[in-house]
DNA sequence: CAATTAATGCAACTTAGTTGCATTAATTAA
DNA sequence: TTAATTAATGCAACTAAGTTGCATTAATTG
């Protein structure tokens, strides 16, 4: 179950992603919010964001939890397979629209692919 | 700086990453060993024979951390740059041959890649 | 076999993320 | 508009992975 109610709260944690366009670490969210609301709080509205398909959500390079905006996700489908880029030197994140190609693996099934990709970023090159 | 000296404790890892293929995570070494070894000689254990280029480390889809046996590495040069496969169901980890080939991203360079693929595995299906 | 020092054990710590519960506030029906 | 309902929040305490400092132990070297 996604969000029911539209709290200060989540309109806080919308705006974090609508007025940004890169991932961001739910670190660095606390780090920003934690003055305006709890981090148990922080970590249930993305949790529901997610739900909803306005988020998705990914590990960065230290396995700490990113999420970014999903565009053209829903509640129902998510085309969250994309792959994610981590700048080494400045730590930023981005979804890549680059497709990798995942090929077959014999005998087994592949439902999910955690594609990070890590090296140096437009602006640190 | 790696290993230097061939005491109980590195024989012991060493030991369990010849007799199983599989990748093991910390924790489950942690598990095993817990009353043989301390987890903080472990951690370091480990962290030393992957910079002599015996194993490889990468994090499993809880961001937890992960190693297992280089196959053609050293302590130079590190080929670890192969997707791993964990199954959804039974949780197991295997290093995959497979390679999947990074496409050029405009305007970044990439040095590392972790490919994650989850799905079922053989035994499981 | 003694001296050197790498490696270990232990306890205490750090930090991301979670849980339970009392309180607050968004929504709904009267 | 107000009262009732209950989703959402804050808080404190907790869990668990991984780290650090330091005294002790044991592998290696001469």
């Amino acid at each position: 179950m996604g969000i029911l109610r539209k709290t200060k709260s989540v309109k806080l944690l919308v705006d974090e992603f609508e007025k940004h366009l890169t991932a961001i670490s739910v670190i660095a969210l606390i780090e920003r919010l934690h003055l305006k609301m709890n981090k148990t709080t922080i970590y249930r509205v993305l949790d529901k964001l997610e739900d909803d398909g306005f988020l998705h959500s990914f590990l960065g390079k230290n396995g700490h939890k990113w999420y970014a905006k999903c565009s053209g996700c829903s509640s129902d489908v998510h085309h969250d397979v994309h792959p994610h880029f981590q700048c080494s030197d400045c730590g930023k994140v981005d979804c890549l629209s680059t497709d990798v190609l995942i090929p077959t693996i014999p005998n087994r099934t592949v439902d999910v692919s955690q594609i990070l990709l890590q090296g140096t970023c437009e602006e640190c090159l």
